[in-house]
DNA sequence: TTGCCATATACCGATATGGGAATATGATGG
DNA sequence: CCATCATATTCCCATATCGGTATATGGCAA
């Protein structure tokens, strides 16, 4: 056993949610459950393709499938959402601050600069 | 030019953030700046390591850095970490709703049982 | 059962990634 | 200029990931 590479991934919702196609499968969710082959078309992405990011999203608990006829509807979960957003809003004093912080930044050198 | 697989990545907040050591690296940039070497030693990680986190990092946006001396010193800088809030935001009352359902869901469970 | 529709899997190719080790680049002090 | 400390880059490996195509599986209807 030797370098192990790469550390797991596609098993928590930071790495669900790093795929643009899988953000946007969620944000269609939030409309209502919805068959595969409807997502996949709506998103233009093929069928499989719609299928693989469902199964990624199934596995790290961001939606629920529930059989309807011979159709399979997703429905969301956000629930594990939550953290990803208590997380990040733990920055959220940082990036008003950091504005403030380029603000003061260029008007300094605004005003050096007239100054001189 | 054939077939282009998998998307380009590692160059927005969305992934940058997908690394558990990144999400690292930026929590403990918050009580300010750091030389790379205090970051890989305080997070077990080795310099070359940290040096190639805290690239992804500075690529999206999220760090700056300034030279102080010998030593580079990385800093925060939170606002690529806004719109990341405020698209998971955008689910806030979907995880609540979603415990509704599942409470009901879970009572009509109950009842349903003890009804027979 | 047989066929049909909807979805899931398997397989493949191209590439992105993360980690380790070695090395290059940069800045500083003498 | 030289030696040294701090950091960045390069190489290499193993593997994860995405997309596409083909195929398997599941459910339903006649």
């Amino acid at each position: 056993m030797a370098a192990m590479a790469r550390a797991a991934t596609t098993s928590d919702a930071f790495n669900a949610i790093a795929e643009p196609q899988r953000r946007d499968i969620l944000a269609l969710l939030r409309a209502g459950e919805r068959p595969v082959s409807d997502l996949a078309e709506e998103l233009g992405m093929s069928q499989p393709g719609a299928s693989k990011h469902l199964r990624v999203l199934r596995e790290v608990g961001l939606v629920r499938v529930r059989g309807a006829g011979k159709q399979r509807l997703y429905g969301l979960d956000a629930r594990g959402l939550r953290p990803v957003h208590e997380w990040v809003g733990g920055f959220e004093r940082f990036w008003n601050e950091s504005f403030d912080r380029l603000d003061t930044y260029v008007q300094d050198l605004k005003r050096t600069r007239q100054e001189e």
